[in-house]
RNA sequence: GGUGCUUUGGCCGAGCGGUUAGGCACAGGUCUGCAAAACCUGCUACAGCGGUUCGAUUCCGCUAGGCACCUCCA
């Protein structure tokens, strides 16, 4: 199997990554919490750690991804009065906690399966797993880390520091995080202002409560990760991600709870995604730069000049490397849109080209398999550079998921595969059954692209007959030189979203 | 205030101690009735100032700007 790096937070470098248990992978990732529309921010995790168990299922590990919805436990700000987000919304629209958490997930789900993000293999809710939780919290109690105050259990932080260390993720020292830390209203009950809730007693007016042995209350936020990911994953598993802005406090805390509940952090590569950025800052309802997913697809928002459709979302995101922010613009938006309409073409031509020299589509084969499938003819520029550039591609791809690096070499073969469609190099069977592969398993595959402009429905079916029907009257037209008419019906159609091209083997068309 | 990251050509965005990233845009050319597309060619940048080095955009220091986290966040 290939070697493939990551870059492991918790050394801050890339690391062999070495799985516990050969051939198997399991993956955490922070999902949604699911009080809003689904965002932009949402789109990039989605999109990075879909590319990511593509890959890793491509190399031929077995993989376990579980992503979860968190649907109770984040505590609004103090001015709140610990009121849970989610019970907040449902109260000012009348509805249901649950109702609000359906619709939100409902909209989450589908804005993924518009980004061509596959579902996890298990997407487990807080809210239904609550009694694992509360187990959780009895075990860092009989540990010695947590203490109850007033109905609610804290983590105490500065006993845990003193046997562990806390802060190994972040690398802040406990003194650090005192100095940073701000002494909040509300916070009473805590002995430090810097230990965070594993159990809170609800309030009154709190509608999305559960029994305990301490009260009837709500979990913390940080412990549905812990208590989630032992259960499907194990004690110890291979990965977990989620963006940078969980690092800290969110994932430091999964590892002390970890820690004090079964001896061990629990993770062994932690990766983070970056943000995405709006003008250079981050995305946020304060900033008046929050475009949810649903607004981007149909262009409805003032910062959009036009609207975008999934898949340019996920070639842009796709053409940065994950770990560095993201700039939104619709300058660089317009930019990925025509690049990928560049490369979807090319992929169009090269199945006409393959077939032509008799190379069908490629079967989902893994990595290695494909590359010297049939030997060429005679050894050509061609072929070394076909067989360089997806070589290229996996290295890429490899290398800490370099995105960015394996798209630039899917141009050369974009270039390849334009000169050989205008005759000026000629490929052999081997390289197209190379450059079929490339783009089934990786183009399509793992990058996970595909041609928005449908094909194949009965309403595409008939606009292909139709057009094909007037390109015959202008092909009379053109060959009587009666341009004027020609001309006409070119300008026609493009009025109507479908751009002509002659060539010299006849005209082709494509939909706007 | 504390901690960390970052500054690349018109725009987006990789990368690296000495070799063209790539895309988009732009200019010229080939092809074409004209166009479009495609292909070829050109545009060759690494915030500023010092230092290390045979050589730095790449390492170190300082200065200036930007960002993130420390509070819910993808």
């Amino acid at each position: 199997m290939r070697e493939l790096y990551i870059t492991n937070s918790l050394s801050r470098k890339k690391e062999l990554f070495k799985p516990l248990n050969e051939g198997h992978v399991g993956l955490y990732v922070c999902g949604p919490t699911v009080y809003g529309d689904a965002h932009l921010g949402h789109a990039r995790p989605g999109v990075t750690y879909d590319v990511f168990v593509k890959l890793l299922k491509h190399l031929g590990y077995e993989v376990r991804y579980v992503r979860n919805i968190t649907d109770v436990g984040h505590l609004e700000h103090d001015a709140d009065e610990g009121e849970d987000k989610i019970a907040k919304k449902a109260r000012l629209e009348q509805l249901e906690p649950m109702e609000v958490v359906q619709r939100c997930t409902l909209a989450y789900h589908e804005a993924m399966r518009m980004l061509n993000v596959a579902p996890p293999s298990i997407e487990p809710r807080a809210s239904g797993h609550i009694i694992e939780q509360i187990d959780l919290v009895k075990k860092i109690l009989d540990a010695g880390y947590a203490y109850e105050s007033n109905g609610s259990i804290y983590f105490d932080v500065l006993k845990y520091d003193k046997d562990h260390r806390y802060g190994v993720l972040s690398g802040r020292t406990l003194d650090e995080v005192k100095e940073g830390t701000r002494d909040l209203d509300g916070q009473q009950d805590k002995r430090a202002s810097y230990d965070f809730a594993l159990w809170k007693k609800a309030s009154p007016e709190h509608i999305m409560r559960w029994p305990s042995p301490w009260s009837d209350g709500f979990p913390g936020w940080h412990l549905e990760c812990s208590a989630m990911s032992e259960k499907y994953l194990g004690k110890e598993f291979d990965i977990h991600g989620g963006g940078m802005d969980l690092l800290f406090p969110h994932h430091e805390c999964e590892i002390a709870q970890n820690t004090a509940s079964r001896g061990c952090s629990g993770v062994k590569y932690w990766m983070h995604n970056n943000m995405i950025t709006i003008e250079g800052k981050k995305m946020g309802k304060s900033l008046g730069n929050f475009i949810t997913l649903p607004e981007l697809f149909a262009g409805r928002h003032e910062k959009l000049a036009q609207a975008y459709s999934p898949m340019t979302v996920r070639f842009f995101i796709l053409q940065a490397h994950y770990r560095g922010t993201l700039d939104f613009s619709n300058e660089a938006l317009q930019a990925a849109e025509k690049g990928l309409k560049r490369i979807m073409q090319a992929g169009k031509d090269l199945r006409a080209l393959a077939s032509a020299a008799g190379v069908a589509s490629a079967p989902a084969l893994a990595y290695g398999e494909f590359v010297s499938a049939t030997a060429p003819e005679s050894v050509t520029a061609a072929n070394a550079e076909v067989k360089a550039l997806t070589e290229g591609v996996y290295e890429a791809l490899c290398d800490d998921l370099n995105t960015p690096i394996a798209l630039s070499h899917v141009f050369d073969a974009v270039r390849i595969i334009n000169t050989a469609k205008d005759k000026k190099i000629s490929l052999d069977k081997s390289d197209y059954q190379t450059l079929v592969a490339l783009f089934d398993n990786v183009v399509y595959g793992v990058l996970g692209l595909r041609d928005e402009e449908g094909e194949g429905g009965k309403a595409a079916q008939t606009i292909d007959g139709l057009v094909n029907m007037v390109l015959e009257q202008r092909k009379a037209a053109k060959a009587a030189k009666d341009w004027a008419t020609s001309d006409r019906i070119r300008d026609d159609l493009k009025a109507l979203g479908v751009l002509i091209k002659d060539t010299k083997d006849g005209t082709e068309w494509t939909l706007e």
